[in-house]
DNA sequence: AAAGTACTCAACCGCAACGCC
DNA sequence: TGGCGTTGCGGTTGAGTACTT
């Protein structure tokens, strides 16, 4: 194991290729094949890291890649079987011939999550957000925060054991739902759905991201178990208080909105 | 027209898994 | 069995662009 010897980043180029060193690539791949990439650099006549060429040529250079737009039915898929196993983007990927699991990591970070957002759906959960809300509001106190729960997400979250390495492809018609018989650890996150980019800050709600470590931290048939099945936690303070007010604020709002989303059926 | 803000997506980072010796 | 190198993956960043004020 360890850490993957790196090349030396002060001598290599980095950022936007050009269309030179696409072709310098296409060249060398067309003659040998995919194969060590780690030698592609010195072989290419590139200076670049050889992790940033394989990278280059799994997500762009590829002739088997679309580079069109996301229909509806490949957006429905992503949807379904990010409801069904999460972000694993390179299993979602599979499903969707001639997509890379960067571009629908993208494609959900940028239109997808929003989207549900807009129709009154937690992304992360696929939950209603009211019904979410009704989940969280039966709390009569709140439970204690664990330490290892606080702070930022922990990204040593891993599937169960019983979800990996699920990806046979799907057969048409069939129930995602079903197909996946593992479950997924759902990510904890901040109601107020923002594009991970240094450009989004300071929109979320204080406390938001703690209590969404614990409802992440539990399981429900969605991944999701209600905070009233805990036994544990008896503590309550006011940034949660504002927190919660927020969000039935918020969700008052939708409600308006999407009073479809009432009854619970949903249908992306 | 200019400045500020939001959005997109290619590329990077770091970690873990894997395979070979 | 353990170390080393390579590959795969998900999260994050930031430059370029579009949009808004």
């Amino acid at each position: 194991m360890g850490k993957p010897p790196c090349c030396d980043k002060s001598n290599v180029k980095r950022g936007l290729w050009t269309a030179e060193e696409d072709a310098k690539i296409l060249a060398y791949v067309s003659s040998h094949g995919v194969g060590n990439w780690t030698l592609v650099p010195r072989k290419a006549g590139l200076n670049r890291c050889g992790k940033s060429c394989r990278l280059r040529w799994t997500n762009y250079l590829r002739p088997d890649l679309r580079h069109d737009s996301f229909t509806p039915q490949e957006e429905e898929l992503i949807i379904k079987l990010h409801q069904a196993i999460g972000s694993r983007w390179s299993v979602i990927a599979q499903q969707l011939p001639g997509r890379t699991d960067n571009d629908v990591k993208n494609y959900w970070n940028t239109k997808l999550r929003k989207k549900l957002s807009k129709m009154g759906i937690d992304p992360i959960t696929h939950k209603p957000l009211s019904q979410m809300l009704f989940d969280y509001g039966s709390i009569s106190s709140l439970p204690t925060i664990p330490k290892p729960l606080i702070g930022p997400f922990n990204k040593t979250s891993t599937p169960t054991p019983t979800m990996a390495k699920a990806q046979q492809p799907f057969s048409s018609g069939t129930n995602l739902g079903q197909q996946f018989q593992f479950q997924t650890p759902k990510k904890p996150h901040i109601f107020n759905e923002q594009p991970t980019t240094s450009s989004c800050s300071s929109s979320s709600i204080n406390g938001g991201e703690t209590v969404f470590h614990l409802a992440a931290s539990s399981k429900q048939s969605n991944g999701i178990e209600p905070f009233s099945q805990r036994s544990e936690g008896s503590s309550s303070d006011s940034s949660f208080d504002s927190f919660v007010d927020a969000l039935l604020e918020q969700d008052f709002e939708i409600k308006c909105s999407f009073p479809e989303i009432l009854d619970g059926c949903f249908d992306y």
